[in-house]
DNA sequence: AATGTTTCCGCAAACGTTTGCGGTATTAAA
DNA sequence: TTTAATACCGCAAACGTTTGCGGAAACATT
């Protein structure tokens, strides 16, 4: 077991002290430029790199993001950790990624061992049950900005990186009219997730304000699978007429389409789809679904954005909204 | 900017030496029940934690792993982190993410940092061009623990967990002849994945030694797209008569099943389709597609336990092949 | 009463940095 | 030649733990 190289063992060999040669490392003016090269030369043969452990004690700062997500299945959230994770990397920050498994105890314990370990950020969407407020007022206390995003609490004065969900529901909503098709099936996920109640009252509006024939019929899925049966007992309904299935999300997409090929119907001549999504799925299908994009990856982008201007100390909070466009596929 | 809970504090208050809080906090039998009582009691209240660094610089010891791949945008690197991140979490481990973006260079740069952070152990997908081992025996020679996963080295004395390529190669090939459809069409990566050898490979073995009245044709595409492009143009050789399609990968498979559905083609009527995959992609269509799957969650278990060994000592180097099974779907 | 055992606890060093402060040569100014 | 300024550098404390060792009581044994 070799160790590694230290600021001791460079000094020793060199004859020097520890602080000038730390001093030396870091080009500190008082330090003469003969010294300085040959400190640096030595560490760069002996591979000296600051013990992170030792840094952080001393300094109180890391150099580490933690995102933390509900679930680790999810497209969304994983766009959004590859975004985050890009920019990081520039900058030599390395990412920690927590699942909180929907379970606000969880998070609790995740927040803690943040603080502890004295994160320099955190990126967090929350679980559906997150009601207290008072870890991330504690990590607030403790100087660690945090940047909530997409699944965002209700508590007014704190970073917030949203998905613009009556957006993509009006852009949808839109094409749908565009389309001129009055038979109208929406399938959203269940009621308890915040994103359904936006979207969905979006929808309606846009729709019901457009033109009073619409013929709409909402129904609600929680997983791929009620959705896919949801869709084959709701088709028959429509036999023969035309109409169009909007997808709430991406889960329900993936349901839907597995129904509307079962039943041998194909878009857009014998109906028209529609969803709002964040791109991989609707492009796995011939012709590619038309959809209402959230990215998480643009989200990723916009939440290391603040991030930095709260790292750089423009911390007052602030709610972005990340607007999203029509992707047209061949499916409407 | 307040301060987290300290031993010292915690000794303050109860006029006791540090030390003592620290052995009463780590039952330590050189303490009173009583003292320990009191101890424990403050340190709830305070919400004490130990201080991670501090720990890690004393120990040598942190609780995090590393995992490092080239790219982040793959299902199965997912479902592999998602499955070493579920583990991890029981033992209180936090998992660090690090991506190669495919290239030496950052790997070599990542794999550093990690022997300075001296991370508990490091599960790592090598990049397609990474041909020194010394980074990683001098890991060893810190007593870090290296599983190799997925993208293994050719290097014979470490620990490689890797996908039954040869096995899920043959559980397709098998399946062909079980539908005894004698044109076979196989796409296959680009030759510079050793995967792709080794698939092809099996592939062809099992199938011209079984039947030397096979068709097969064999083709190479680097992206879905290419894929797509290929399916396509090759799709009006096969007119009227009865095919196979095998797809090598997800990437193919949703290239592959665009072109298809573009056709409007549908299996099993029109033709067979027969996969390798990690299982999402051929689930999302009706039928849903026939596959051999390669579980990049079993094979975080599969690491995840091998990790585990090597923590403990059991340090011999072995390689693990996680043999797949065959999914059945309607697609053949 | 002297010695041997337990039981419980504190001292102090170490992990590898960073940084305020002070100190010694060297050079410039008086 | 003395004094003041400058350029370099080292001392030592601190960050928050862990742990070997030693020490003082309290008790049990001759």
């Amino acid at each position: 077991m070799r160790q590694n190289a230290t600021l001791k063992k460079i000094a020793e060999r060199l004859s020097l002290s520890i602080s000038t040669v730390s001093r030396a490392l870091k080009d500190h003016p008082d330090i003469s430029a003969e010294t300085k090269k040959k400190v640096t030369e030595l560490a760069d043969l002996l591979e000296y790199d600051p013990n992170p452990y030792a840094v952080n004690l001393r300094t109180h700062s890391s150099k580490e993001f933690a995102v933390v997500v509900p679930s680790l299945s999810n497209f969304f959230y994983h766009s959004f950790i590859r975004s985050i994770e890009e920019e990081a990397q520039t900058l030599g920050y390395s990412v920690i990624i927590y699942r909180s498994a929907n379970d606000p105890k969880i998070e609790q314990n995740i927040l803690k061992s943040c603080r502890h370990k004295r994160v320099s950020g955190i990126f967090i969407a929350i679980t559906t049950e997150t009601m207290d407020m008072e870890p991330f007022l504690k990590l607030d206390v403790h100087g660690i900005p945090v940047i909530f995003f997409d699944k965002v609490p209700q508590y007014e004065s704190c970073n917030k990186i949203c998905v613009g969900d009556d957006h993509a529901a009006s852009l949808a909503a839109e094409e749908i009219l565009k389309r001129g098709t009055e038979n109208v099936l929406g399938i959203f996920g269940h009621l308890n997730m915040s994103i359904t109640k936006s979207r969905l009252e979006k929808f309606i509006s846009v729709l019901s304000q457009a033109n009073d024939h619409i013929n709409l019929n909402v129904v609600h899925a929680s997983s791929a699978d009620e959705a896919e049966q949801l869709t084959l007992s709701l088709i028959p309904n429509y036999k023969k007429k035309n109409f169009v299935i909007f997808c709430m999300s991406d889960e329900i997409l993936s349901g839907t389409m597995k129904a509307v090929q079962r039943k041998g119907l194909s878009a857009p001549k014998d109906l028209g789809i529609i969803a709002i999504s964040d791109g991989m799925i609707p492009k796995l299908f011939y012709p590619e679904i038309t959809y209402a994009e959230t990215s998480g990856y643009n989200l990723g982008k916009l939440a290391y954005d603040r991030m930095m201007k709260c790292i750089a100390g423009s911390s007052f909070a602030q709610t972005i909204i990340d607007e999203s466009k029509l992707v047209t596929g061949g499916s409407m």
